[in-house]
DNA sequence: ACGGGTCGCTGTATCGTTACAGACGACTCC
DNA sequence: GGAGTCGTCTGTAACGATACAGCGACCCGT
């Protein structure tokens, strides 16, 4: 019956139709009569037409429908990574909210070829990529609508995420209020693994660094830990060390770039039998969900990361759609939590 | 300077070769000279072409590297589903390493047509769907290599999912072998909102009771209880009112349909005080993570979600080479914990 | 009966790419 | 020196669809 697969051409010829009045019997029910259409929907249906070619479609249309989105160089990873699903769900809502799929596209093949140069998409988002990966340099290539977030940031691609230093001021400021002159920054080995690219923290370190001495810390009291990965375990590790100084040169407060390294933190605290915050104030980074009912619940810096997909989102379609968009300025805010307190007497006992 | 994008044609002009050689110079290095290709591609990158179109290239190529994924009607929801997410991650792992993008499809978009007509894609994978989802007709329609995961089974298309009805006898089986006559299966509301499909619980009750009564126990002593939604509380609710049972009518052991209902009956137990499993054993389905650290730990079938995902990947890669599959056996298997023991004796005290 | 409007349908001209079959010179081999 | 081979490059023919202009036919009001 069917030795070749129909076209539209087929199904015309069948229906003694134009090929037109087929296309518009699928997409234009307004423009032909009832009948017609009806007549022409059977003879298809008889024919086993699937439907008009999307591919051919977007040729001719110049648009798919698709936003692409790269969230790491290997993508099952993002899906270990709550907060890139979390990201993920917000850029979801807002594509699908506007009839737009999602495509989720590795950073790399196994040949170490850019699938992105294939990725059939009207924009791009990326999410999370250190700016020397190559996948950026691909995704710029392709002179598509582009929005980043969090990182990289790029001359002329509109970016939403937090303002990485100013967040970690706030963190600065708050300790420095509290009477703390003496800090420990807390970050992941920048020679590390790079699951996380290093961009992120570092402006994060940077940021609290800056705020801290300008703030009427000395330099050298601000010590840098390096815990050799971004996650609980590690974190809990690096604090434990740092209990092991002597009282003197001990900070009063720790700033974690991140939230799993700060909960690492508190367990070290818990287990040492250090109290938090009388004895020592920890702050973290991201506001996670855990971070609000740690014991105690975690001073932190919230940038609530769904509203930043969807915000990616938004402006990725206002690209498509040919508006002019500027990056946008993220919601951010301190979240003062049971975590941190008056810096200790200058003594401690 | 481009007034005009350009195209395989404008470099091939402005190079002084033909268009094939120009598209060579992108896809078959091997075809052609080390220095035409490099005299071409600096021509290329002067008048800002963005390489070649992968709409087009997919035209002609009749194929795409991507697979399209229906998780649920509203897209965003998936994210919110750790189940679907798993699957999702397996999905993703085996897609990434074939060197294939994934696309996330919206079920329907806002004026209710399905998006799906117009995704380009190689073969589409269904996850979880109720079989009377028009999504899935719109599927069948488009001719199109498919697997389903989980749900719905459909004629001639590959499924990747456990046996609910075996997985559920295996349960009865194992209650019936330590000596239990008198069960309540616990489900949820079949007029529910509908989260989840109803036919994967169906199968689940339907299981469970065709084994037990096979089994020895009489067919009224099969109760069944239903909790108003598939959450912890719910399940906590339904199983305090089975508590609140005079003894003799009480059942000896439950069968939740979902981890989660059956988490939700060992808090209602705690609460009562009844000693699981010396006075009620408490089995559950799908083997959560919670499922292993729970108090007691529970009895429960496991089926790996995340291998689902990666055979469901793969089983619609090779349909989409040519080759003919058939629906694979899934793994799965009774893990039987501390929640589930012998019988009490006839007349509990 | 005639101008003007609407309805329903058709024809032509792309959209940008890749497969395939060969053409053409140079090189090798006997 | 002629035949075969190789490496490079070219031309033609799709792939399957949609936008847009336009053309009869029909309905109306006058």
């Amino acid at each position: 019956m069917a030795t070749e697969r129909p076209t539209l051409d087929t199904v015309a010829a069948a229906a003694g139709v134009s090929r037109m009045t087929v296309s518009n019997a699928y997409n234009r029910p307004d423009q032909l009569s009832l009948g017609t259409r009806q007549r022409v929907l059977a003879v298809a249906a008889e024919l086993g037409y699937p439907g008009p070619d999307p591919t051919a479609a977007s040729l001719r249309l110049r648009r798919s429908g698709t936003v692409g989105v790269v969230l790491t160089e290997r993508l099952p990873y993002a899906f270990a990574d709550p907060g890139l699903v979390t990201i993920l769900h917000g850029i979801a809502t807002e594509l699908s909210a506007a009839g737009n799929a999602l495509l989720l596209v590795p950073g790399r093949d196994a040949d170490g070829g850019s699938l992105l140069r294939h990725a059939i998409v009207d924009g791009l988002l990326l999410c999370a990529l250190d700016e020397r990966d190559p996948v950026v340099t691909a995704a710029v290539e392709r002179q598509v609508p582009m929005v980043t977030v969090g990182q990289p940031h790029l001359r002329g691609v509109p970016r939403v995420g937090p303002d990485n230093r100013r967040g970690a001021a706030l963190v600065a400021q708050h300790l420095l209020e509290l009477g703390h002159r003496r800090f420990a920054i807390l970050t992941t080995a920048s020679a590390g693994a790079g699951e996380i690219p290093r961009p992120l923290f570092g402006e994060r370190v940077e940021g609290f660094r800056a705020a801290a001495v300008g703030g009427g810390a000395a330099a050298a009291d601000v010590m840098i830990v390096c815990a050799s990965e971004n996650n609980r375990d590690a974190g809990r590790h690096a604090v434990a060390q740092l209990l092991a100084l002597p009282a003197a040169q001990r900070p009063s407060a720790v700033f974690a770039v991140t939230d799993i390294l700060a909960l690492g933190g508190l367990d070290a605290t818990a287990v040492a039998g250090i109290d938090v915050p009388a004895q020592l104030s920890i702050a973290g980074f991201d506001d996670v969900s855990a971070a609000a009912s740690s014991s105690p619940p975690l001073t932190t810096v919230d940038h609530d990361l769904y509203e930043q997909g969807r915000a990616a989102a938004r402006l990725v379609l206002r690209l498509i759609a040919g508006e002019r968009v500027r990056t946008p300025r993220s919601r951010m805010a301190l979240v003062p939590r049971a975590s941190t307190g008056p810096a200790p007497s200058r003594s401690p006992r």
